[in-house]
DNA sequence: CTGAAAGCGCTTACAG
DNA sequence: CTGAAAGCGCTTACAG
């Protein structure tokens, strides 16, 4: 218990400064309120000469088994979308002292997994799933983490999550929207271009064109959803399957996909939305921007991340106990000129 | 030392399963090569058999003063230019086996001593600052946190920093060449849009337009760069700014800045680039999409996240030591239709 | 090659 | 109201 000369300002250089017990110190760190005032200012007062700042979280982690941190995992913060929640999740934790780890995984499960098991070396107090691609070797690893009490909340879609906490939007409801907008305006051949068949964005449309008795056509891109990725892989696919397929109308997994689309239809001449009308999802800032502006969904982001970190407060402060919450927001199709045809009137 | 039955499986748990004692199994778990091989096996198969996967960063870094942990401080992740460096970042960290805390900052100085400090609860090893608002508060806390042993890079511009390890571009060299470049299509009233005086950018610019012998013209918003913030001020300023001016070309700060700009001007019926040239910095994606696609400084984004994060290695790992290391990387400017005018011939 | 022990910087019953 | 002590989960000289 002897107090070092040399190097960091613990409560121990504090404590023997006001000559008081180091968990004394400890005491006034935490407002507990069982300090004499006097004390209370010595230590005050020692503290400051110190140029003592905040106690070490690790250490205070590694005993309280809270340590303040919050794992966020996106699919890639170089999509607008996930750059929007991000900066959202980051302002609610700072705001309530917690620290955000950020991990992207580009949507791929192994990615995801070490992603996570990153957050468990950390102790985090929370995760926040955004999005969260459901498969097996995440969902245990989410598990173990929800075992030694974290809070895990999936932000998105996904709206058959069934076990953990969501703050979503129902994707599968706006893309039938989505479809059903365009043909009111008169399309007939509507293709997808996605990930993969297992969101609800596509679920939506696909049910939604069947309803209407029409083809579906659809593109899955494989890999990661970078740009990089996508550029080169629509470069490849997407001539072939407008001419191919005949399209005249286009829906996105989100704007991400639809920048690209943008990008390679107008360098292939084809005019947007005079041959081919496009709409995304997620509404970010740049949809307003291009030429022509995206037809969007727009998608509740800011929102999204204050409930998540609201929601894990809550769970951490035993405000909010049981089974899963769900929250889901209202989405709003917001039709910008990539969308061709006149409304029925 | 007694193992505790319940909770979490710690190596003590591993150590009891294997027989040997918890030494030895921290020995195995950091490849140490002083272990018997049968003991090695014997601790690997209890290591599996109990479920143990990593031992908890808290607590090692509580005992080796390393944390893995690396903070980055940005203006705005939802800031195109800042979210590719952080994915950049985020990569590079990854592979190397660490974690990134967030912060975003707004460029104000009271925000980033807040969150500088968090950093130091975290006892991070290493912090990037991009970019780098030298104001003396913030680099009282990156000094403490240096004196701490953490490795401190600054990423961006800053030319002038002579403290800590930079990464950066000379973008008051860039800013000149976006100057000469609209000079030499005719332009004579060029204006500067963006947050300060004090940026490499606004020297350059101010050094190229007075070495040709013309006004300088520059509007300065004050307050957080974020969309909304920016969005409102350009819509009260920039009308006037153009007309009052006279100014044919504006030098934004960022494409971030463009942007709005190019909002703004759109909706105010001010062609571009008819009647407004626009070029501005960072080169993001989403510059090629605008209408029209907006001229702008290629900076090398990734290239710089993964550099910084290399030095940082390279410094705790004690491959580089002494005074503050340069890299200055290059930039180029692009045009594109944004801008008005032929060069000459 | 292996273990017992100290200690990283905190918090918190427990006793007084 | 305050302090001594134990302990959070690890690592690492030290001794054998």
């Amino acid at each position: 218990m002897t107090v070092r000369e040399s190097g960091r300002v613990t409560i121990h250089t504090v404590a023997k400064v006001a000559g008081v017990s180091s968990a004394t110190v400890s005491r006034v760190l935490n407002q507990s309120d069982l300090v004499a005032s006097a004390t209370r200012e010595r230590v005050l007062q020692a503290l400051e000469a110190c140029g003592f700042r905040q106690p070490s979280r690790l250490a205070r982690a590694l005993r309280t088994n809270r340590t303040g941190i919050l794992g966020l995992l996106v699919e890639n913060v170089a999509n607008p979308y996930f750059a929007t929640v991000a900066r959202s999740v980051d302002d609610a934790a700072q705001q309530a002292g917690l620290a955000v780890v950020l991990a992207n995984d580009d949507g791929s499960a192994p990615g995801g997994v070490e992603r996570l098991e990153l957050f468990e070396t950390l102790n985090v107090d929370g995760v926040i799933l955004a999005p969260w691609a459901g498969d097996d070797r995440r969902r245990q690893v989410a598990r173990r983490l929800a075992s030694r009490g974290a809070a895990i909340v999936v932000v998105g879609d996904y709206l058959d999550e069934k076990e953990f906490d969501l703050v979503g939007v129902d994707l599968r409801r706006a893309a039938v929207e989505v479809v059903q907008c365009l043909i009111e305006r008169g399309h007939r051949r509507i293709g997808y271009v996605g990930p993969a068949a297992t969101t609800d964005r596509f679920a939506g449309y696909q049910e939604a064109v069947r309803d209407a008795g029409l083809p579906t056509f659809a593109l899955f891109l494989p890999g990661a959803p970078t740009t990089a990725n996508l550029a080169s892989l629509m470069e490849q696919e997407l001539p072939g399957f407008i001419s191919g397929q005949r399209l005249t109308a286009v829906v996105a997994h989100s704007d991400f996909y639809s920048f690209e689309i943008l990008r390679v239809a107008t360098a292939r001449g084809i005019k947007i939305p005079g041959e081919l009308s496009v709409i995304g999802f997620d509404n970010t800032r740049v949809a307003e921007l291009t030429a022509p502006p995206l037809a969007s969904v727009e998608i509740p982001k800011v929102e999204m991340g204050q409930m998540a970190v609201e929601l894990i407060r809550q769970r951490l402060d035993g405000k909010v106990t049981g089974g899963p919450v769900r929250h889901i927001l209202p989405t709003r199709v917001i039709l910008r000129e990539s969308v061709a045809g006149a409304p029925p009137t």
